[in-house]
DNA sequence: TATATTCCTTAACATATGTTAATGTCCTGG
DNA sequence: CCAGGACATTAACATATGTTAAGGAATATA
C-alpha cells in the first residue's frame, strides 16, 4: 500500500494535518481486483469509499439489460458510490475493474466520524466534491454540445492510453453510441486524415 | 426579503447556529429580475451566490448560437455558477430568469471567509454540494437510460406547473430534442390516451 | 380594430444512427 | 495445433429524429 502516494493525492486536494493523517490511515484496507471483478454491484448497500491506486474501473448504469458507461476511473481518483453513501440507499450504479486493479478502501461512516475531530478532513471532503463537480460539469458540456466524433477525440485526450487497454464497446457506451457507430467514426477519421 | 423562508431552506440542509445566521444575513442583497433578464452571462466573471425565492431561472450552455438548457431552478434552490466560483474562471453557463423572479445574492468570497468563524457554514456548503450531486446523478440516469417521451413525463412530474409557464422550446432543449420532435411526442401522447 | 410577433403544429423530405447479419482477425484453452 | 469465443469491421436495411417550410392560433402593439 503506497501511503506516500495516497497522501500526495489527498493533500493536493486539501492540506491535512499529521494527526488527521494518522487517524485516517487506520481506516485503510488494501484491496485487489482482477479484471472484470466488481467493486460495487447495482442494488447493493455500501459503506465504503475507495481510492484507486492502480488499474482502471468503470461505473455504469444498467437498464433492461443494457449497460451505459458513465465514466472511467484512473489511478488517483475515487471510484466510490457517492450517492448511495450520502443518501444511504442501494447503489444505482455498478463499479467494475476493467484491468487488474489495486485500491484502498475505507469506511465512509468512520471517515465521517473523524470530521468532528479533524476539521481538515471535512474540508477535504468538500474539496473532493468540488473537484468532482467541476469535472462533471465540463464533461456534461462536452457531451451535450459536441457530436460523437468530437467526444471520441476528447475521450482519447482525457484518457490517454486507455483506448488500447479496453474493448471498444465500452468506449462506445461511454460516448452514448453503438460499437458499430464508433467503428464507422473510426473508419471516417482514418480516411479523412 | 423573506428571511424566515431563507433560514428554513438553509437549515433544512444543515443546522446553522444563531451566530452564523446573524453574520450570514449581513451578506444578503435582495435582487429582482424581469422576465428574460440575465443573472449571469456566459464568459463573465462572478463572485456571487444566489438563492431563488420566487420565479424560475434556467441555466444553459451556448455553442455556436445554439442554446442547450441544462436545468431549471425553482424557488428554494441555488441558481449559482458553481464551477466559475470554485475554479475562479469565467462562467461557461448563462443564467436567465424565465419569469419575473426574486433572489437573494451574497458574496461567495465573504461567505467562504465565514467558514473560519462558523464551522456549520462549511458543513452547510458540503450539504448543498451533496444534495446537488444526488439530484444530478438521478437526473443523469434518467436522461441516459430513458427515451425522450419518458423524460418528458418525468419533467412534468419534476417541475409541476412549469410547463404552462414557459415556452415549449425551452423544454425541448432541456430534453435534448427539437421543438418539432417535442410537438410530435405531445401529439402522440394525446392520441395514445 | 388591425397588424405584427411569437409560438406551436403539421407535413414532406433528408440524414444520421440503430439493427441485423455476415466476415475476418486475434486470442485463449483444450 | 486446432476449435471456439470475443471483438471489430462492413454492408444492407429500417427507423427515428433533424431540417425546411407553411399555416394558424394566441398574444402583444400600433
Amino acid at each position: 500500500m503506497k501511503k506516500a502516494y495516497i497522501f500526495s493525492v489527498l493533500s493536493a486536494i486539501h492540506p491535512i494535518t499529521v494527526e488527521a493523517w494518522a487517524d485516517l490511515q487506520e481506516l485503510f484496507v488494501p484491496q485487489q481486483l482482477n479484471r472484470n471483478d466488481y467493486l460495487v454491484r447495482e442494488g447493493s448497500r455500501v459503506n465504503s469509499c475507495y481510492l484507486l491506486t492502480e488499474g482502471v474501473v468503470r461505473v455504469f448504469y444498467n437498464k433492461e439489460g443494457n449497460e451505459y458507461n458513465k465514466t472511467f476511473f484512473m489511478p488517483g481518483t475515487f471510484p466510490t458510490p457517492l450517492t448511495a453513501l450520502l443518501s444511504d440507499t442501494p447503489s444505482s450504479l455498478s463499479f467494475q475493474a476493467l484491468l487488474p486493479s489495486q485500491l484502498i478502501k475505507f469506511s465512509y461512516s468512520e471517515f465521517r466520524v473523524l470530521f468532528e475531530k479533524h476539521r481538515c478532513l471535512e474540508s477535504l471532503m468538500l474539496g473532493i466534491l468540488e473537484q468532482l463537480w467541476i469535472k462533471k460539469e465540463r464533461h456534461d458540456i462536452h457531451m451535450v454540445t459536441n457530436d460523437a466524433t468530437t467526444n471520441y477525440m476528447i475521450f482519447r485526450q482525457t484518457f490517454p492510453e486507455l483506448e488500447k487497454l479496453i474493448p471498444q464497446y465500452h468506449i462506445a457506451s461511454y460516448l452514448g453510441i453503438t460499437p458499430i457507430q464508433l467503428s464507422r467514426i473510426r473508419a471516417q477519421l482514418v480516411q479523412t486524415r
